[in-house]
DNA sequence: TATTGTTATACTCTATAACTATA
DNA sequence: TATAGTTATAGAGTATAACAATA
């Protein structure tokens, strides 16, 4: 009765064995369906490699951009992250909590609030970027090497890039 | 001031000029963040196409899975689409609610359910299909040709597949 | 004992409306 | 009037625990 090595889970996936035999169709020429197993795979790569850091990919984003562009406002990091700025208030209110990122009002307009990386905000980004250096490299390993996961990303920039439609 | 051709949401992106002089950094290079925008992306266009049809990708997923697997177990077709059974539940529900799938009883197992697309389902299930294909040639388009499309799939397949990691 | 379908529940992510204080 | 940040809220998607009926 099929016993898995991990996940002890009552809730868990039944044998492995007839899943492969599924005719998944067109479903299989599918852009949108090969995004989704394709990001799960990622997403469980990370939440086990970034367990012991207590960070979410959303959280290690925003660390990252501070650090390109200290004191951008809200707002612009917000939507540089295709995040809306309603829902990156509890966002960068966790990290300012954890000491991780700081909000300083900036002289011209008393509205907003210019944001900075702290220093121990700066530390921890050191070791997540090690972190997700062998996260990609796991990746790119699986495509066949670096070229390959480069040609990836770029052909993914081009599915996001709307300026590359026909009529413009 | 900057008004847009579309959305009333107050609630808007502000303006669209900086959002692009935000420096990225390492956030570039992640596949994590690729795949996010790629999703969104291909999100937003199958809101767009699929709106007049009220159907959902998941819900999409199982039709296209029924109609070359009729018969399967609920718990089966789930699992092969990433689902888990408990969540699949309320999804296939509301499938049959809308006439478009059905459960039946089998006999040798009085407690599971085998899944049958209806005719009405598989009638629905053309025409998403003749969407679908629409919505796939946008993106083949943007990515440079269905050549330079069918080696984004086999990335992501590549980026999906355990059995492909150096241990195995 | 294990499996199928199910319910209940909780947590994250995302989306919209509306408020405040500024500009 | 418009903008920056905020609050409240609702909807999806996803996760675990536990149950009844059946194997």
């Amino acid at each position: 009765m099929m016993q898995h090595d991990e996940e002890p889970s009552a809730n868990e996936a039944p044998a492995d064995a007839w899943v492969g035999a599924v005719d998944l169709g067109k479903l299989a020429e599918g852009l949108g369906f090969a995004l989704r197993r394709a990001q799960a795979a990622v997403a469980e790569d990370f939440a086990a490699r970034f367990k012991d850091e207590d960070i979410r990919p959303s959280q290690f984003a925003v660390l990252s951009v501070l650090r390109g562009n200290p004191g951008l406002r809200q707002t612009q990091v917000s939507f540089a992250l295709g995040i809306q700025r309603t829902n990156f208030v509890p966002l960068i209110d966790e990290l300012e909590r954890r000491g991780l990122a700081e909000r300083r009002r900036v002289p011209g307009d008393r509205r907003a609030a210019a944001l900075f990386l702290t220093k121990p905000g700066a530390a921890l980004l050191d070791r997540l970027e090690s972190i997700a250096h062998a996260h990609g490299a796991r990746f790119a390993a699986r495509v066949g090497g670096p070229d390959a996961f480069a040609r990836l990303l770029r052909l993914l920039g081009c599915v996001a890039d709307r300026t590359l439609d026909p009529e413009g």
